[in-house]
This record gives C-alpha cells, structure tokens and sequence, in this order.
DNA sequence: TATGATTTATAGTTTTTGTCTATGCTTATG
DNA sequence: CATAAGCATAGACAAAAACTATAAATCATA
C-alpha cells in the first residue's frame, strides 16, 4: 500500500472517473487502473464497482476514503509542519555548563531563552568539562560552556569570550592596598588552590607553571565558592574569574589584576563536529554569548580592578 | 515522500543504526541509506547527524517521528478496519420499494434490519418501478424490492416469493358468498383499477388480456389504498395483493381467490448486474425473504380465503 | 600507533515496479 | 446500428529501488 495508490484513489473519488483522474494525477489512464488493482489486491476488496461508463465506489471503498484523506493530509503537512517546527524553536536543546561558569550566566541565560523560545525545552546539564565533553560526544549534550582547552578530536569549539582570571585576597595581605600585582609575586602568598579536576584549576596550574611561579598551595577545594571563602577567611589568596568577582563579591575581599602576564581562560561553545548546529543551539550560543559579558561581567571591560573594598 | 521511506525511518528510529534497521527491514543497508537520503532531501532537513559508529536524531529527525509514527499505524490499520468495518455491517444501504409492496413489510423490516446491523444506516426509497430502475443502474439504490418484470438489461433480479391476488369485493356484490370465483366471471362486475404506471396495474391489466377477459374499469385511481376504499364503499371489485388483505382488511369487503388461472405477481430483489452486491445488501434481501411472508402474509398459505367479513 | 572490526556512503549492476502506447471490450447515445 | 466514451489488458519502456562490492571513517584493542 503506497501513498500515490491513496492519491489515485482519491482522485478517483473526487474525479468520478478513472479517465478524469488520471488527467488530474498527470499519468496515463491503464497506470492508474493498474495501481487501484493492486490497492485492491492488497485491501482484499475491491474499492469500485464499474460499470462501464460510471465506476461506483463500493463498501469497502467508502470505509478506505476517510482514512485515505487523513493520510494524504498528514502526508501533506509533514514537511510544511516541521519547517515551521523549526522556526517557531520547538524541540529539545541539552546543553552542558562546567561549575566555574554556571552560576554567573545559568539564571540570565535560562531565563532569555525561556522567552525568546517558549516552545523549546531546554535541559541543562551541570558537569565537569571530562563529562561535557563524553556526553557531547555520546550526542546527549547538544552544546556544551566551557573553557578551552577541548581537546577531544570530535568536537570544535566557537569562541565566546575572554575572561581574566583575578586575584582574590583579604586584607589581611598587602595586595588589597595596590592596584595590581606582578605575576612574580603571587609566590609570596599562600595559595588557595581548585582541585584540578575542574579546568579552571589545572588552568590555573598551567599558568603558574608556565610562568614558572611555584604556589605556595595550602588548600585544595573542589567547589569555587570554597575557595572563595577560604579566602575570604584570609587562609590565602587564589585566582578567580572575573564573573566571581563581580557577581559575588565578598566584603574584605578585593579583586586585583596580574601584571606581567595577563592569566586568562577563554569561554567556548563545544559542540560536536560531526552534528549540524540546531537552530536552537545555534540560538542559544549566541545568548550566551551576549548575557555572559552583560550580566556576569557586569558590562565593565575585562581587566582592571574592581569589585571588594579597598 | 513514501510509505516504506518512513518505515525504514521509523526502523532506524528504533535500533539506533542504519545496518540493524536494514536487516529489520529485510533490505541491504545501502537501499535504506539511499531511501533515507531522498527522503531527507525531500523534507529539506536531514534526520540524522551520522556520527561514524553511530546516528542520532537531528531536530527535524525528532520531528517527524510522531508523525511518521501515526500515518504508519493508520496504515496498518486500514486493511482490518475495512475487514471489521464489512463484518460489523457498517456501511450506506440503499433501497427501494414499490408503493404496492411497502406498506406492508417495510416496517418490520426496517426494524429487523436496524436491531441487526446497528452500525448501518439504512435509506429507503418509495417508487414506481421506473424510478427503482432507473436508481439502480445509476447506483442511487444498492436494491429495489419490486415485481416483476424487470426488464433493464444492466439490472438482476432474484425471486423473493411469489404473491397471489385476490379478488377484493363488497359484500354489495355476491361474490362475497362463493368461496371463490372463476376468471371469466370478472367482467361481470364494475371494476377499480390501478394506474398503469403502477406494475400492480400493468399486471392486473395484462392478466386480463391473456385470460381474454375485458374488464369493466369504471375508476383509475394512482394508489392501491384509493382502490381499497373504492372496493369498501360498492363501487366495483378489484384484483388486490394478498399482504393488503392480509395487513389492512376493511370491514365488509371479502376477498377471494380466482380460479380457472391463477393471478400472481413475483416479488423480486432487483441489484445491479455489474456491481457485487455489498454485505448489508446481501442481508436486507434475505431479512426481506424472511418478514415479507411472515409479516405481510401472516404466516398463512399463500392462496384461499380470508379475512373480511362473509 | 597501528590494526581489525564496525558502520555508513558511494558506484555500478540487476531486478522490480510503474508508466506509456496500442488495443479490446462494454455501455451509453444519436 | 454506428459512434463515442470509459475501463481493462498486453507488451514495451522507463524509473525506481534493490543488491554487490568497495571506500571512508570511527572505535576498540593489541
């Protein structure tokens, strides 16, 4: 049973005649005599009765047109309703954020897209970025926030932005007091470390390494807001993003740029090569590229002091 | 966009790979990729990212599943709904009666027919003979009760029974005291006769002219029921069908039998030649079969005397 | 890192299916 | 009775779908 079988036969119907359909369906008259036999053949009844000059429909002829018509409707409409489907944003959007980022742009950015996209479901996955990156490649995250490095031969990632990493201290030590401070010095300082499965402390540890500081770390935590009141504690000072210090800051904490080399992380949209974008991960890329910098970066360049008492 | 292109979709949906749905569908793994190719290029979209080892759904993939789903399923559910839908009786019934024949077995008949087949609906037409036959080749009518002749060569009949006639008579004239009378006596009296576009008349009429008797028409009137008052109030005799007799005996007519030769009318169930004739319509004849002799002849032998008062 | 197994895509061939032309048969019409 | 109109049938042809073989890519494993 295939669906021009239901196109003739409707036409047919519609028609009153095998000649007047077949002119109607662009095929000659004994195809289409053909077809219906065949549609008979497979229905087990025949759907007309000809009488030579007329065909009438039979019983079983008269059941097959209802059902008939909602198919061809249904058929009609598949490609029209998913074109739309797509532009009108239905469907599921999973995504991934790392823990370093989510809790600055999570809220603005469910919250946009949740308007801009009433039809979408949207599922957020909050992971370390050895995860994002297996359900990326597995297709059960459609894109993931993180940070560079990704380096994972199936996925690409689409810059977002740059963010600067601070130094988060007390005043309990004297950086409070300047307006910056040189990489060289970071040494003289305990040393609030994030464990480094997150990549934001192994980026961390990269930079010191590379600018061959050796941290005095006296703690290891495995969450940022940890850290983030270890220093506020004054058991050290650490490296902190930028969003951290503008969303949350801390009283007696001040936030203070690197001179002499300039610790960044930059923000990506991961996804996987080998998938088309999605409208709506294509949508939601660009959300979060315009909501990261407005609202967990407050819409103030990206380096320089800020943030804290001084 | 076809059939077996959304079953191989809907295969793929369920195992996950292009190489488990093709050996589900019995087909070669490359049929389906090409066939899921065109159906790709077709909706505009494609349905899945090939990731390599695996696939998986795009948007417009997701999409189409429920769709596809459905117009499958009512699919499959065409052959036997039309194979239930027959045996349930469901379905248009057309049929026609004569005006001589349907006051007595159409109400019991249309009962029978509706307590039996619920799902049917039944139309019922009321007409002379002409107007049934014409009905009939044009296949407004599925089935006419009538008498015979017919004489249409695209119509068949096939016998119901055969109904005998009666001389209806007022007790004003003596044929009420006989038990019966001979055909040559029916000129003797004045005589009520039916309209020729009626059968009943023609019948009555060519009855007459073979048995070489001239009748004595003092009334043509166009409804068996005015012939029956015209026989109560004295105003001749007339040749009745027994089921009037039977159904609607009117005080102080009799009615008896002829001898010599007998009058009688075949009732037949006229279909149309070319078309099969449908379930329900095999049905109704046979319901007809059945309540026009228990109904309308009351069970009784179809020739003798009855009813009136003598 | 290299290799083998697995999976989809492509190319070329074969088979199947659908369509066309021509023609026959039946019915309606003048 | 002849003619026109309409569906069915037969055989040729074209289009579509299937298959086989093979390539390209990925994943797992040694």
């Amino acid at each position: 049973m295939e669906i021009h079988q239901l196109e003739y036969f409707m036409a047919i119907v519609d028609t009153g005649s095998f000649s007047r359909a077949a002119e109607f369906c662009n095929v000659a008259q004994p195809s289409l005599s053909q077809q219906i036999k065949k549609l008979e053949s497979e229905i087990g009844h025949p759907l007309f009765d000809r009488l030579g000059r007329s065909v009438v429909l039979t019983d079983a002829g008269k059941m097959l047109i209802p059902k008939a018509r909602n198919i061809l409707e249904e058929m009609q409409g598949i490609k029209t309703e998913i074109q739309s489907g797509i532009q009108d944003g239905q469907g599921v959007l999973a995504v991934g954020f790392i823990p370093t980022i989510s809790p600055f742009v999570l809220p603005s950015v469910i919250r946009r897209f949740s308007q801009e996209f009433p039809n979408a479901s949207l599922e957020v996955h909050e992971d370390l970025t050895e995860d994002i990156v297996q359900k990326l490649v597995s297709a059960e995250l459609d894109v993931g926030i993180t940070s560079l490095p990704i380096k994972h031969k199936m996925l690409q990632t689409e810059e977002l932005l740059t963010e600067t990493l601070l130094v988060a201290s007390s005043h309990k030590y004297g950086i409070a007091t300047q307006a910056s401070i040189h990489v060289k010095e970071l040494d003289d300082f305990p040393f609030i470390a994030l464990n480094e499965m997150h990549c934001l402390g192994e980026q961390v540890q990269d930079f010191c390494y590379q600018q061959a500081v050796d941290l005095n770390i006296v703690c290891h935590t495995s969450q940022l807001s940890t850290v983030h009141k270890c220093v506020a504690m004054g058991l050290g000072v650490s490296l902190v993003p930028e969003a951290l210090a503008l969303n949350e800051p801390v009283a007696d904490v001040s936030y203070r740029s690197i001179t002499g080399s300039l610790p960044q992380r930059k923000i990506v949209a991961t996804t996987h090569a080998k998938r088309q974008l999605s409208f709506l991960a294509r949508q939601f890329i660009e959300i979060v590229r315009e909501e990261y910098p407005k609202t967990a970066l407050g819409g103030v360049p990206a380096a320089g002091d800020c943030g804290g008492s001084n």
